[in-house]
Order: C-alpha cells, then sequence, then structure tokens
DNA sequence: TCAGTAGTTCAATAAAACCGAACTATTGAT
DNA sequence: ATCAATAGTTCGGTTTTATTGAACTACTGA
C-alpha cells in the first residue's frame, strides 16, 4: 500500500527546512508555479516537463516534508497547494520576499 | 601559496546559493552570529567551538562563495563581514526576514 | 628562528541526490 | 468486471556532495 501524504504542523516546520527545500532550483520552479498559478497543481504541471518522474516525486516529497505544500490526491493525480497563511504567520515575510526575488532575478537574465 | 578569498559581484550572487547557503544550521548560526554581534567576526569565534577546523572553514568558503560574507585576512586571523547592504539591495527582505523568523524560532524551543 | 595560533587544503569516508525500472492507485472504455 | 492508460511512488544502484583527520601555510610575538 502506498503511505498517505504526511504534512508536519505548522509550528514544526522549521527554517532550514524551508530554506533547504527552495534552495534547489528545480523546487523553487515548482514552487513559484503553484503560487503564481491557479494555487493548485499536479506534479507533471508544476516540475520541468523534461525530469524524471521519479526526481520530480522526491522533489514535491521534500517540499511536503518542509511543510511548503500540502497534497492531496484527486482521482489519478496529486494536487498540491502553498501552505502561504500557516508560513506567513510562521516566518512572516521569508515565502514572500523569496518569491519575489525569483521573480526579479529571473527578470535579469 | 594560499588562494585569496573570492567573492562574486554582488549581481552574480544567486537566490538559490544565497538560500542554500542559509538552508545549514551550523551556517545560518554562523551569520546570525555575524549579524547581531560586533558585525565581524572570526571563524573560531563565529562557528559553534565543537566543529572541526576543516568543517569551520569549509563553512565559510561557502558562505563566501554565496556572496553572504566578505572575508578578510587580519594577521593571523580571517575576520568576515556580513554584506547586507549589497544583498539588501539584490534580494530586498530575504536576509532581513531570515534573520528575524530564526530569532522567533529560537525563542519558541 | 622558533613556537604558537588561525585557517586552508588534501584525501578518504559517510551521507544525500538522481534516475531507470518496477510497482500502486485511480479512471474510463469495452 | 476487466483491461489499458495515466499519474505518481518506491526501490536499488550510481553519482555527487558533505564531513573530518592529518598535513600544510600564513602570520605574530617572544
Amino acid at each position: 500500500m502506498q503511505r498517505p501524504f504526511v504534512h508536519p504542523a505548522v509550528d514544526d516546520v522549521s527554517l532550514e527546512s524551508v530554506l533547504y527545500a527552495l534552495a534547489d532550483p528545480v523546487r523553487l520552479e515548482i514552487i513559484k508555479r503553484i503560487a503564481g498559478g491557479t494555487c493548485a497543481m499536479n506534479c507533471s504541471t508544476a516540475a520541468p516537463a523534461d525530469l524524471p518522474k521519479s526526481t520530480q516525486s522526491h522533489h514535491f516529497q521534500v517540499l511536503r516534508e518542509a511543510g511548503l505544500i500540502r497534497s492531496e490526491r484527486r482521482g489519478t493525480e496529486v494536487v498540491s497547494v502553498l501552505r502561504c497563511t500557516e508560513l506567513e504567520k510562521r516566518f512572516p515575510g521569508v515565502i514572500g520576499s523569496i518569491l519575489k526575488a525569483s521573480d526579479k532575478a529571473k527578470k535579469k537574465i
């Protein structure tokens, strides 16, 4: 049987794990897409297309266990949402400034 | 001869490398000490005391190459300062909110 | 010049990431 | 109900990265 998704309580989310999760270019891109889009994304849509499925799955697991996203199965696919409100409460300004900075950095290139 | 310290130009500093550098508990602690203290620290003072010298040195190298600190030899020791102004300009709010969040997280425990 | 202190570099080991292949879960068609 | 297709997970082996003891470099002060 497949294990159900595990989401840490917001108070158990550590700043280090959040930063670690966002430090990877692929994962930062995923978070940007989830945050910027309809606010709910399946894995294949949110991750770069050329990335192997197992690697995609690994990255979503890291984001989930870091407390950044909440995932839920909907039919054959898994939909993930950013835990923005909770995270903003726990680490004010952190996610927002990072997302803003990543946009700006992208424009520069 | 020992190589001189290399510091990236502020425009070459990537958000990912900054987040990566700060994602490690030891390095985050170092940055907090450098930021909170007299604003200039040698390695032994800024790093946890029980950490092997080679590991300390490695962590300072990561912070340096990520663009977070500027290091300079002063006699036998190396003094490092946070590149706060430059970083604030490039990634507004990022370092500040992370430092603030890390203080709060510490108090909770 | 010599001893002591502060940090770096090297090389070997330990830990983590990556990805192909096999597996699970769900849906929709026959 | 069964079968094929889709979406994602898990496993295991390989590659990459981190850690650290030991040797080395740089500087200071006696």
